[in-house]
DNA sequence: CACTGGAAAATGCCGC
DNA sequence: GCGGCATTTTCCAGTG
């Protein structure tokens, strides 16, 4: 009885931290509506906006998958990676 | 020439903001991960973790929109809500 | 040149396929709507029943949520949860 | 008190045809996820495949717009639209 | 006719 | 690696 009586409270203890963590997405996921809400107000076009974020992600990503694939380059290479990475 | 520039402020403070917000969800949805990860190694199953947190969230979601009805109703019988929330 | 012939007509088919089931989806969804004006014609306000729907489906996602839980419980012990359903 | 048993008869029936309306729409939903599902299993890419169903969604569209366009140009002009329709 | 809210579609994630 | 599921995003209809 006494497992199962730390088991709950461990399983209490889960359930709590990601419950609180969702909410604390929910009010961020909140804020970024307003500020879109915020930016159509000022004469942005939401739709616009968002398609811009979603791009400079994917360049993001693209930047990224590229960065991976000199890295596999340079160990290919027998080169540290790191050392261009420094410099930059 | 002006306009242009401040709305160009303006679009590049929007961008940002929304794009750090982003990275901040980003990193509560990382701990989330985590916290699965963790239960999971102490021996729980994430599987029925999850469901138990869809289940208490629809259970939330419910409530509100019972809440929501009944505010509804009172509404088009032309009774201001607000005085059983006072209430309560 | 067989293959891509055959390749096309099947892609053709799955095609057409999805469009009438589409089509279809899309005519109840005037039916539904033609309800919603009807019940407002008759005196019923369009946005409750909406609400009153939306409610009911949302009761009825939790039971079936709590009967999934319910199954994996089950399932994680070993049990089949099928005895129950047989014996219900 | 009839008055109101009246209403509740027909609350009843509008909900529950909008709620077997929604149970066919959700049928066929089912059914559209089967075909791209099979489509797969036959070497289709699914992504491309929703792709070009949206697309000639689009085409779909916008032929209708630029009919009513062209029908609108023709009433202008004293024309009836149906002489065209019927032609072709 | 702009806005809010809800349905549908697309994407990404987890488990097998 | 794939299928299913949950989340997220997009779109559209209803409302004021």
């Amino acid at each position: 009885m006494t497992d199962t009586g730390i088991a709950k409270d461990q399983l209490k203890s889960v359930i709590e931290r990601i419950e609180h963590l969702e909410e604390e997405k929910k009010a961020i996921a909140d804020d970024v509506k307003e500020i879109y809400a915020e930016a159509k107000a000022n004469g942005f076009d939401a739709k616009i906006l968002r398609k811009v974020v979603s791009l400079r992600k994917i360049e993001a990503a693209e930047r990224e998958e590229q960065g991976a694939v000199l890295d596999l380059y340079l160990s290919a290479l027998g080169m540290a990676p790191d050392l261009f990475e420094a410099a930059a």
